[in-house]
Order: structure tokens, then C-alpha cells, then sequence
DNA sequence: TCACAACTGAAAGATACTTTCGGAGAGGGG
DNA sequence: CCCCTCTCCGAAAGTATCTTTCAGTTGTGA
């Protein structure tokens, strides 16, 4: 990825209909300063921002025009032309239907019941932008390779580690060779086993985890399809990845690590990548499934006391 | 004369919201005919022409420029740039128009998209009746207890051992002394080293997973604090829990086995718990968290912002 | 501390929008 | 039948808005 040599729109993907939002918070990491102003002016009131011209939202914003161009076309659009019609469009959606009610932080001193509803609240929220920001057809690909996989590695350490675990677990079920590593050393060790044919999957939130990259860097140098679930799409780990399936990133404080909303994030991609590959492999999968069920049942008879 | 003498907006009335089909037609029979070709456009694909530049239009419409931006001012706009915008609403509101309605249940020939969208509304939904059936003065009780602790211990199989790994690993991120166990026999050899003011949970779907509810069992005998997140307050487990957080259950299918709503509900019971207490032991749980987050700093690559 | 890279905004350049103005066609009177 | 005038229309000039370039500034790692 270039990163300013050539400001030029790429149009890798369609611009947003309305999950703006979602694509706001899931950027504003690899926004810089200025941009992210940009980008919460727009999130924050968009009816108001579409009835402005580039030079008065780049002046609301204390930034230039050209900023608010560059956010525009980080957030997918051609340029600010373009969002600003989004913006409109947006607008009149939230206009028709009721708001969205936004929530405060999590505080110290809130009661039980409200930590509850804040916490379900913004899990569901996570959930809503993953949804709308994952990328079909990358998911498409990579569930076409893991389906037809001769073997399948994931790679993910610490909160990720889970996330790899689950996903190993839920692939074995379906008769499918899959094993997850948190151990870094043998993650890199497995990794020159696979070949042309094979799947390795990284997970990172940050996208930068040495350790996670390292292992499918090598598994991408000998010839496996390479997929990376991550908060970041443009940090290291996409270069070495074939498919790139991006996880939201919520606003984090000091009660709500980024950690809660990016498992969340992360397992809603898992479920998708296993669902579909379930479906891509119903024949073999099915009759798999109903057998780790059944190996299963007589461990859950009521035992006696 | 009066007519032409000024081309300008006379700004009497406010822009059109979205009743501009009907516009259209009241303000028809005073239209030229070059006039009425654009109005029509307009009022047929809103969404069309709003991808369209002035020019555009005008050619699409086998008109000039000059005659698109007449019709815009007659239909109330300043210009055609500000009818533009409200025909980027008018397209937004009509899309989503149509329902979502992905209430159905997964089946194999769904596309990516669908099935991307029932799993996440599915999720959203278990996290809404998990919060909802959530007993918070049990949720207050286990908290209370896991503050003070002096040791906790953590039991889980399978899927919801990945539960208990990730409240293990939270729980460790504040200071707390916690361990997760997923083989049955170190659970249960640990088990018998608690005693009072020790507290030991134990995570089930079923309710009625032997594995669990041994080493629960065995630490409710030597007077530790014990609770049970399951997603049957009826089941086994119970039997030896001093407080008990119910889980939710949705509905399942072949493509959608519990394992998935069962792990989404546990996870939220755990960020309750984690949270609550944080918040309870905050003088401690905030420098310990910060702490956490220095020491893995180091480990991602220089591209943080 | 220095060197380097990245961020930022001013201003030039390009594009889209608006206005002006003269020509073409329709209708009516001489 | 011809001319005149009025209305409508679009080409092109003019203006606003958007986009790109470029150089100064700031922050960051060695």
C-alpha cells in the first residue's frame, strides 16, 4: 500500500450506504489527528455536515480541504462530493427512523443493571458494524479455501488465542484438519509444513502482533492461502495475507478494553467463516457434526450424586 | 418579462423532504417541455440521478445544463447541487424501505450475505435476552465474592472452556490470583486446595457436564464460594452453587448448534463480572490493567499511532 | 541530538455548477 | 404570405466547489 505517494482514489470497495458509522470507528485507528476530527464531525452529525461545503467543513473542523478529502477517501469515497451525498442519504435515513440512542461510557460508580445494559448494548453495537463491514466477497474466498483446505492452521495469541481455539475446535467438528496455536515457536514450526493447498489463518486485533506474524509470513512464502482477521487492514499482517476480513473496532475506555469488543468482533467472523463453510461442505459436514454431538451425549447424562 | 429577467432563487419555500414525486406532478403542467423530461427523470430514479453530474442529466435527458438547474429551482431547490443532495436522501429512505426481516433461520443455500446477517442478528438477540434474564443481585453477590477473593478458580470444557480461559485471562489483568482449568483431573486436584474466602466457578451450557460440576462440587464441600454461569438454572450444577447467573438459550439448527449462542451469552456474563468487579477494585484493578498493557506494547510492531 | 518520515494546510489546478446571452421556433397580426 | 414578438432553449462564459500538488512543520526512532 502506497501510502501518499499518489493521492488517488483505489475504489477497492463500493462507498458505504449507511454503516458510516461503523467504518468511522473501525478507521479511526489508522486515521491521523486531523482526520479523526474530520471523520467524528461527520459521524457525530451528518445531516449538518452534508448541508457544508468542503471549505466549511474542513473550517469547522479547524483543518483544510485537503484533509477532508483525504478522510473521504478513507472512508471509501472517490472524494468529498461523494460523501457528502452519503452523508444526505444517511441523514435522511436517521430522519425516518428513530435515533440510534448513543450511550455514555461505562463509569466507576454505575450501578449493576446499568453496567449490564451498557455492556450488552455496545456488544451489540460491535456486532451491527462487524456485520456491516465484513467484506463477502473476501469472506467468499477465503471460505472457498478453507472448505477445499488439505490442512489448516490459525495462528492467535493472548485474547486472540481464544478466538483461534474456538475457531479450531468448531472446523475439527465439521471433519475438517484444522489446529490452532498460541505457542508462537510451534506456530512457525507447523507453518513450514503447509504448502500450495493448505489454509493458514492469522488473528490479530491490532494487526501488528509479531508473533502471529511472523508464523503466516512463512506460511505465505511457502505457497498456503493466507487469510487475516483484523481491526486493522492496513497493518503489517495484510501483507502477508491472501484475504483480508476486517473486525470493528468499538470505542474503548479504561472499564472497556478494546479486548471485549474485538473477541466479540472476532468470534461474530468466525461463526460467519464456519456457517458458510458448513454450508460449502453440507455432505461431509453434516453427518461430522451429528457424530461429535453423539460422542458427546453421555457425557452430559445427569450423573449420579 | 417578469419571468426571465432574473434567473435566481427566490427561497419562499423550504427544500422538498421527500414528497418530490408529488412536487413533480402538481408543479408539471407549468413546466416546459425540456423541463418536464428532467422533472420526470428525477422523480423516476432518484437514486440514478443522483449519481448524475449536471451535465449528466442534462445529456441523459437529451437536455442542457442550463434547463436541469431551471427545473431544480422550480422544484424549490437553490440550485441542482441541493437537489442532488435531497435526491441522495430520497434514494437512501427508499432502500431502506425495504425490511431486513433476516428472522429466518439459516438454511444451506444461503448466500454469504444472509447468512453474515442472521448470525450477527441472532447474536444480537441472545445478548439482549441474556441481559435481560441477568439476576443482577446474583451478579452482585458473585462480584462482591471475586473482589475479596483470595484465589479463584475457573472450570470449563469445550466451548465454554474457552469461556473460562478468557475470564481467567481477565481476571489476571487486574491483580486477581485466577486460574482456569480444562482438564477435569487438574480441575479437581485443585479443587480440593480452596477453602472459605476462595471462590470457584464453574461454566456449563448443559448445566450437566460432570467435569464441571465435580470440581465445583468438591470446592463447595471445602467452603469456597462457588458459582455456576449455565444456561440451566435447573440443571445438576446448581446443586452446588451458591450463586447462580443464567445464560440465555436461543433456538438452534443443524447450521446453528447451541455452541454458538451459549458461547456469545457466556461472554457477555463474564464482561459483566469482569467489569464489576474492576470497577469494585478499581485502586488495584487500574494499575494492574495499565500495567498489562505496557508490557505488551513492546510485542507490536512500530506502527502504532 | 540528528535524520527521517509522516502529517498538514496553502495555493494552484481541475471539475462541476450557475448565469448570461443570443438564436430558434410558435403563434398572431398586418 | 410575411413579419413581428414572445417564449423557450442551449452554448459558452463565469463562478463556486472540489481535488491535487508541494513545501513547511511536527513528531519519532536511532
Amino acid at each position: 500500500m502506497t501510502n501518499e505517494v499518489k493521492e488517488s482514489f483505489t475504489g477497492d470497495a463500493p462507498p458505504a450506504p449507511a454503516a458510516l458509522a461503523a467504518k468511522v470507528r473501525t478507521l479511526a485507528p489508522s486515521m491521523t489527528r486531523s482526520m479523526q476530527r474530520v471523520a467524528e464531525a461527520v459521524a457525530g452529525d451528518p445531516a449538518g455536515c452534508a448541508a457544508l461545503t468542503v471549505t466549511g467543513l474542513a473550517e469547522l473542523t479547524g483543518t483544510s480541504e485537503a484533509t477532508v478529502v483525504r478522510t473521504a477517501r478513507l472512508l471509501g469515497y472517490p472524494g468529498y462530493r461523494d460523501l457528502r451525498l452519503a452523508l444526505a442519504g444517511l441523514a435522511a435515513q436517521q430522519q425516518s427512523g428513530r435515533a440510534p440512542a448513543v450511550t455514555a461510557d461505562i463509569a466507576v460508580d454505575d450501578p449493576i443493571a446499568d453496567v449490564v445494559a451498557k455492556l450488552a448494548y455496545d456488544e451489540q453495537q460491535t456486532l451491527a458494524d462487524t456485520a456491516a463491514g465484513l467484506d463477502t466477497v473476501q469472506l467468499g474466498a477465503a471460505v472457498a479455501a478453507l472448505a477445499t483446505a488439505r490442512r489448516i492452521d490459525i495462528y492467535g495469541i493472548g485474547a486472540s488465542g481464544l478466538v483461534a481455539q474456538d475457531l479450531g475446535q468448531k472446523l475439527l467438528r465439521i471433519g475438517l484438519i484444522a489446529h490452532a496455536h498460541s505457542d508462537p515457536h510451534l506456530a512457525v514450526t507447523n507453518a513450514v509444513q503447509l504448502r500450495s493447498g493448505d489454509v493458514a489463518i492469522a488473528i490479530t486485533h491490532s494487526g501488528s502482533t509479531g508473533d502471529v506474524i511472523e508464523p503466516l509470513r512463512v506460511a505465505f512464502d511457502h505457497g498456503a492461502t493466507t487469510v487475516a482477521i483484523t481491526g486493522r487492514p492496513d497493518g503489517p499482517v495484510t501483507q502477508y495475507a491472501d484475504h483480508v476480513l476486517t473486525t470493528s473496532t468499538a470505542r474503548e475506555s479504561e472499564l472497556r478494553p478494546a479486548a471485549m469488543s474485538s473477541r466479540t468482533s472476532q468470534l461474530l467472523v468466525v461463526d460467519c467463516l464456519f456457517t458458510c463453510v458448513t454450508q460449502r461442505t453440507y455432505e461431509t459436514a453434516a453427518p461430522a457434526l451429528a457424530a461429535s454431538y453423539e460422542a458427546l451425549a453421555h457425557r452430559h447424562s445427569p450423573r449420579t450424586r
